[in-house]
DNA sequence: AACGGAACCTGAAAGC
DNA sequence: TGCTTTCAGGTTCCGT
């Protein structure tokens, strides 16, 4: 389940995989993943083409090909792009294949809730016009976190919002409150008129996103909820568990359907 | 307009 | 052991 960091990872692979390469086989069998295109006007899009540059905005990724045209991916909750040999056959839960002349790049994604969307034309896509800054590529600082939080909703909610801030998802969202000290059912109005509570979250922001990159950087992701996966983080999915810093056990709670955890002695409303 | 809840999917883990 | 329920890092749609 992919946030910034997940994806910002894929982007740096897809780069290394594909850029300048042209793309000498493509595999698209029929999927809900294909969108904006028939299966086959996809293939005729990509095949013999070469991608000329590889782009992240959010949780986005864009594959911009020689011309204009544009595939744009999007990883919903369980898409990968893992590299495999041009001999292997199709792996489990296989969606799309991208072959170039040394290597074979496989879409993986069991649950279906990623995105292949074709842009012949390079027609702006409108999810992606949508996204508002991206902390990483685009920076962020207290005030202009301060200008796009606002209304009586809660800060983790607003966090997760697309429009506010590209990228973060209810991983980042948790983890970046916890390390800013800020609990997560107070206001995003509440926290905009607090600068010293903005600026903390600024930084953790930035702080969380780096550390997760940092450490989950190399050619294959695995995400915590698969099997034998570790949990690199502070909070996420440690209900029970002592607070890193203080000790006391970080609950979960539900907010907006999605769980939320954090410490009640570290975070102050 | 805003907000909660369900839907879209599959699989693993927990519960009984 | 085996069946049932719950939950999963995302987005979108629908009804109130």
């Amino acid at each position: 389940m992919p946030e910034l960091p997940e994806v910002e990872i894929a982007t740096r692979n897809l780069r290394d995989w594909l850029s300048g390469e042209r793309l000498e086989r493509v595999d698209l069998p029929a999927s809900r993943i294909l969108r904006g295109a028939s299966p086959d006007e996809l293939s005729a899009l990509l095949k013999g083409r070469r991608v000329a540059a590889i782009e992240r905005r959010g949780k986005w990724i864009r594959i911009r090909l020689d011309g204009d045209g544009l595939l744009y991916s999007h990883l919903g909750m369980t898409g990968k792009w893992v590299r495999r040999d041009r001999k292997d056959p199709a792996q489990r839960y296989e969606r799309a294949r991208l072959d170039t002349r040394s290597s074979s790049v496989r879409y993986l994604d069991p649950r279906l809730f990623g995105r292949l969307v074709a842009a012949p034309r390079g027609e702006p896509l409108d999810a992606w016009e949508a996204l508002g800054p991206d902390p990483l590529a685009d920076g962020l600082d207290a005030r202009k976190l301060a200008a796009r939080l606002s209304g009586r909703r809660s800060i983790k909610e607003a966090l997760m919002d697309q429009s506010v801030l590209a990228g973060l998802g209810n991983i980042q969202a948790a983890e970046a409150l916890w390390r800013a000290r800020i609990h997560p059912q107070l206001t995003a109005e509440r926290v905009a008129r607090d600068p010293a509570r903005v600026r903390a979250l600024a930084r953790a922001i930035h702080d969380s996103i780096g550390y997760t990159i940092a450490g989950e950087l190399g050619p294959e992701i695995t995400y915590v909820e698969e099997p034998g996966a570790d949990n690199p983080f502070r909070v996420y999915g440690k209900a029970g568990q002592p607070c890193p810093r203080c000790k006391r056990p970080l609950v979960r709670i539900v907010q907006g359907g999605r769980s939320t955890f954090y410490c009640r002695r570290c975070q102050k409303r």
